[in-house]
DNA sequence: CCTTTTTGTTAAAACGTTTGCACAAATCAT
DNA sequence: ATGATTTGTGCAAACGTTTTAACAAAAAGG
């Protein structure tokens, strides 16, 4: 029922073609019929098919987000929330549609995916997990099709990645405490399993030994990025001999847990123990000390992937380029709160 | 490049449309020729084309969900993140696709709505807001699209909506706390301009009435969904010479305000105030103590929403019926925590 | 002034489906 | 056996665009 190209192109006594061409703001029409199909167009209220449009120049303005599982964290909530924006905010920018998709087992991801993929109902995917060995990804990268990788990944060779410089910020967080005047600072480290556990334990371990202090295996302790890992590993360094002055955490919720912990046992934070944690989640500034976090950017780590995935998309219209590897790192900042506002009188 | 249904029709030796008919379980195909085409259709890697389907049959098998500006509340975030999860498990449950749209004006809405009706991208849309008077509403019902409000609103007569019982929620809540001995209840509300407010203030109301307990307007506090809105009201009902036993709060967040400051002022809960909440989120059951709370099952409100939207799609498609209100009310479940666990020992 | 180039437009094919209509073959009723 | 119905399949049009090739008119070049 609604109006056409067709349509359009009747009233304004032109061809369906040249309706087509002022649309795409072909160089070779007359600026007097562009303006009179356009007011044409404006007046009859109409609006390009997307279905046909897409049919004929095999490209969907649509990007598709492969969202993971279900995930009972919290702060994998907000995480995907705020990553999503991002992407979406992007995507709309450049006129590009976001297209969501899930699936409740690992085969279900991967049909909804070839469905998506082969049905040529969208351009490019983004995949918001890093699974090491995932089907999904090895589907994408077998069929090169564009695809970004929010994370971080060896799998494939010919991923697009977009991440934090884990290393980095975690380096920046011990720097921050040195500078601070700690000598003896512990890290409450999350999942071994995970690289972003691996690069922030490296980044700490670079800090202290640029800063010519000891790296002490006996002051790390593993666990989850769950309040109860915080609680544990607090139980853990205050029952040492020697404990350390300041600690670097993986995570905020982990943080968490270690400040209530603290805080039952009447020491005082940041004078007994200084903390800096990292992702900076909405609940860090409001916790009792606020704390000190590593911002990591999630909205603007989701903006990047999408304008990389649309370049990528881009590139390969153009050239017929095949994907090959980048890696996009998003540049994270410290947030300095009260968890970290103290020097330790001692000297040396 | 992929492989169309006239490549699967030549190699099988029958016409594109006999294809067609295989793929759609037409009934008047033949058992032969049905396995026939599929054992082909597999061979050949057969993945019908999404967008020339759209084209003909102009439907879609897609629904729009329109995200509302970016929200600063941790809870919103992880708010909307369940009820996304919600509404794309239902969705591709039932073959269809989600697209996702956001705009940062509301201009930018409304233009970013339009383009996706009238554009013929999706058949549905689910609006996950409810400000009073939105424009957004206004085009959908104008135009008789078929839409899903999550929320209430009383804006437009063809809308549909899903919601929560909040006033039978509220009264659950009051009723559990009468139940445990209290007789003296405060309650501490949302701003007044949201009818989630208003609504559980009025369950309150009637659980009260209907224990045959006196509402009282002064231990009524009015605030945002923001954890100093909770740090305002304790202090507010701690210097009352006459005091509650037990808090009727709006909000988790709120209730997590509340806790921080009894706990500074050395009250203890339950047993010098007792706790109720609403949304049950992540961290109720974290906070110490862990706070009972009313679980309005978020994703269970997307799964509705979506399902209400497909089945308006199809009696649209059907009938060519309009669309017409409906309400949706998706059920709670009052979830026990420590925080209520006490039954004060005055009788009477 | 005639040829070449540029400019503005159009007709028609193509994209990959679905579906109404037609029709032959097979099945059924009598 | 004959006509009526059912069953299985194919033809061709349609969906709303884009785009190639063609061409007329206008402008430019000599």
């Amino acid at each position: 029922m609604s109006v056409t190209i067709k349509d359009v192109a009747k009233r304004a006594g032109v061809s369906p073609s040249t309706v087509s061409r002022v649309l795409s703001n072909h160089p070779r029409i007359s600026h007097a019929t562009s303006e009179k199909v356009r007011a044409i167009m404006e007046d009859m209220g109409y609006h390009p098919n997307i279905m046909a449009k897409s049919l004929v120049s095999k490209t969907t303005q649509s990007l598709g987000v492969i969202l993971p599982k279900p995930a009972e964290e919290l702060f994998l909530n907000t995480f995907f929330m705020e990553l999503i924006r991002g992407i979406v905010a992007q995507a709309n920018r450049n006129g590009y549609d976001v297209v969501l998709s899930s699936g409740s087992s690992e085969q279900e991801e991967v049909d909804a995916v070839s469905r998506l993929v082969y049905g040529g109902r969208i351009d490019g995917a983004i995949l918001l997990y890093s699974r090491k060995n995932d089907p999904v990804v090895d589907f994408l990268s077998r069929n090169q099709f564009p695809a970004v990788l929010v994370g971080r990944s060896e799998q494939h060779s010919n991923m697009i990645t977009v991440d934090t410089d884990n290393i980095q910020a975690a380096a920046d967080a011990t720097r921050h405490l040195i500078q601070m005047g700690h000598r003896r600072i512990g890290f409450v480290s999350g999942p071994p399993e995970l690289v972003v556990s691996l690069d922030r334990m490296e980044g700490f371990k670079r800090a202290l030994q640029e800063a010519g202090l000891e790296y002490r295996k006996d002051w790390i302790v593993e666990g989850e990025f769950l309040q109860e890992s915080g609680y544990r590993a607090m139980s853990f360094f205050m029952n040492l001999p020697e404990r350390p002055t300041a600690l670097v955490v993986v995570d905020d919720m982990v943080s968490f847990g270690i400040l209530r912990g603290l805080h039952e046992l009447g020491y005082r934070v940041p004078e007994d123990v200084a903390i800096v944690s990292f992702n900076n989640i909405a609940l860090s500034e409001l916790s009792t000390p606020p704390l000190t976090s590593i911002d990591i950017g999630i909205y603007h780590l989701g903006y990047t992937a999408s304008q990389a995935l649309i370049q990528a998309i881009q590139d390969k219209n153009k050239n017929g380029a095949a994907i090959h590897h980048q890696r996009h790192i998003v540049p994270h900042r410290l947030v300095l709160r009260e968890s970290s506002m103290f020097s330790p009188s001692t000297p040396k």
